[in-house]
DNA sequence: TATTGCAGTTAAAAAAAGTTAACCTATTTA
DNA sequence: TAAATAGGTTAACTTTTTTTAACTGCAATA
């Protein structure tokens, strides 16, 4: 199985379902549809979902209906229910039965989108941290973003200030790759302006001297885009 | 304090804003009203909030770039809109400053109830930041807040004056990531001035000292940002 | 090949942080 | 009540980090 977020879709207006069904699949989730209820909680209880996308009113079985049933096997599936009722009442029996999200029709395909991604960050969401790496092999040499601490095999030990510690961490990022300088300047300096740039030059002469404890480590321009580390 | 939900509302008509937090305050939540942006800003700073509910449109300051700031001080924190905008382009705006929900005005209060325990639902139910946890482990140190006691496995023992503890604290709730000094400033001195930062300054190495007895241990400054406590 | 803008380097200025000690203020103790 | 103590702030000075400035050389392009 691949590693998509799966959403069930249940939704009875053919026209209506399929438009969305397409338009999940193009922004990269798995989107099953079914057109009623009871098709809809067999397909539920047979998948694996990460998010229910219920249509209120449908005939056979109500999305409220199904969303209790749904819920009886899975206390913490969120559920979004897309409705042309926009009474208030409805919206509160929608909210009682569990509901995530709950979406008046009209509404845009982008906000769908919207709505379910701002769940999904919660529910998934313990992960989110985006966890990058903090730590970086550099040749010879061995660099601890953290700790700001540039060491080699021998005894060589550099500490690098914080600024210093941004830069080359963007460079490792992108090692034999290019960097560009308005990508660093952004990130690091949060705006990318000629002086900032003048800056940056100064760092990059400072990493180039620490970076000579390796002769096999070279930071190199790419003019007029911005620098390479190369390593080896 | 209360073991209550703590809301912090901010809107800049004071009729609706007063009416929404009568009405939070009666369905049990704490809820505090702010009139415009900076003010909204500052109490979030100085508060320990678990929701914010934002007027998008503001004098002095929107609803969205508060949002914006707000985040930069906690990732987790969940936003609710409220405005009188409903093109779907501030939708999207909304989502992407981070927003948890946008309710389009005029809307019931009912409904805001609702979505407002739909989010808290999942954020206090799974996961994350229990907040208000008075006893950290830092290495082969122990720190308990309460008793403001540093303790080491041998017989070290460090009391803490009621400042150092707060700045411990709010350290270990960062730990490995940035406290910013503002953040800092407001939360434990209420106002972030010159001289306060100095005296921060002053605490820092307070720590430092104390910190000594593990030497893993290890805050670091964030020049221009802040510190952060490294455990390892 | 001459011009122009980009990059490399170094030094100095400016800003932020680190440290120590003096100095308040309130509370406890002699 | 005076002295001692404790927590906290202010001040002064030092050091580190970052930015600015000035000068030099190189690279692209007309």
């Amino acid at each position: 199985m691949s590693n998509k977020t799966n959403i069930l879709l249940v939704e009875d207006d053919p026209n209506l379902g399929s438009l969305l069904q397409e338009y999940m699949i193009a922004k990269g989730y798995n989107c099953q549809l079914e057109t009623d209820g009871d098709k809809g909680l067999k397909a539920f209880l047979q998948g694996s979902f990460d998010l229910c996308a219920l249509d209120v009113m449908m005939p056979i079985k109500d999305g409220f209906t199904l969303a209790k049933e749904i819920r009886n096997t899975d206390k913490n599936i969120p559920i979004i229910f897309l409705t042309a009722k926009s009474l208030k009442e409805d919206k509160i029996e929608g909210f009682q039965s569990g509901a995530d999200d709950y979406l008046t029709k009209p509404f845009s395909m982008e906000e769908l989108l919207m709505r379910i991604k701002a769940i999904l960050r919660r529910t998934q969401g313990a992960e989110s941290a985006p966890k990058d790496k903090k730590h970086f092999e550099l040749g010879e040499l061995n660099f601890d973003y953290d700790r700001r601490m540039l060491r080699g095999n021998e005894d060589y030990e550099q500490k690098l200030t914080s600024k210093e510690a941004d830069l080359l961490k963007l460079l490792c990022e992108n090692t034999n790759d290019v960097l560009e300088r308005s990508v660093a300047l952004n990130k690091i300096w949060k705006d990318d302006s000629y002086f900032n740039a003048r800056s940056m030059d100064v760092y990059i002469t400072k990493l180039r001297k620490y970076l000579k404890a390796d002769p096999k480590l070279e930071i190199v321009n790419m003019h007029g885009r911005g620098f390479k580390l190369l390593t080896n």
